[in-house]
DNA sequence: TTGGTTATTGATAAAATTATCAACAAGGAA
DNA sequence: TTCCTTGTTGATAATTTTATCAATAACCAA
């Protein structure tokens, strides 16, 4: 059974319906990764889609963990496939991304699952930081700016 | 010397200047602890300041590491002024917190730095889960909602 | 296959956020 | 104190995001 049959008839069992819309969406997200919402827009206009569709949808999606919501720091949120959980560390300086497995973080994680009692949503975490590169070329005062991305 | 004027000689060292609509805005935040930017708008637009000054005023102050966002789940972000680090524990389903000390993921951040070189900027993190009444009210699929802050 | 229920969409308006630019004012210099 | 430089603000427009509601279409039942 293919993976889009399996999603249909677990949005059908929580009352919800697969659309061509969603299905739009979901493959522009399929192809490139990560897209914010203006993105994805510009992948699916050609269907006759709203733009408040796609806020629509992709608040849909996320809220039904079929894709996740990741802050980038670039000041709009980007929506991604919820897949096997990884996390990212971004370089405040250059914009370089680096991806961290979920190991190295399922320990801490787990210790604070067990220290709160809380089970916890975290698929998908961003840190922030300056790489090695650009640690290098800042002074004893830096002044951040944040990078688009 | 007081915490303003040391503030205020950092700032200038940098190359920007103290104004009234700064001091107001870090007065609010300082009064309350952490408020969304409509939040902000509504202490002080007694003052006769834009809504624009807001925007740019917060983001200014994030920037130089004077306040830190945090993405409280609400769907808008909202802002504090920089103190001890500590971070957040958000329920997704009823929405209560929970506070974490900043000694609790030291270690772990401590070791991220060291795995990847990177120099983390990690003063507030917010975590989401279901706290440990919710989890017994949920069903074997729940559809999580986001509950607004 | 057909009909009926209702979740979803498009169209539209409203609200929130960001960009632009001339006028103003903070802070240093004389 | 007064002048000057230029960072900052207010006013405004543009853009992004959210809310509203009637029309549409997905999916189940017969």
């Amino acid at each position: 059974m293919s993976c889009i049959t399996t999603l249909t008839r677990t949005l059908r069992q929580r009352g919800y319906r697969m659309t061509p819309q969603r299905l739009a969406i979901l493959q522009a997200l399929h192809d490139v990764g990560h897209l914010t919402p203006a993105q994805v827009y510009a992948r699916v206009r050609a269907t006759g889609m709203t733009e408040a569709t796609v806020y629509r949808t992709l608040d849909f999606l996320a809220e039904n963990d079929v894709v996740r919501v990741a802050d980038r720091g670039s000041g709009h949120l980007a929506y991604e496939l919820a897949g096997e959980d990884h996390h990212h560390l971004i370089c405040r300086a250059c914009g370089a991304q680096q991806e961290i497995p979920a190991e190295v973080l399922r320990g801490m994680l787990d210790a604070l699952e067990g220290h709160t009692g809380y089970r916890l949503n975290a698929g998908h975490l961003t840190f922030f930081g300056l790489c090695p590169i650009c640690q290098e070329s800042f002074t004893a005062e830096p002044v951040y700016e944040i990078v688009g991305g």
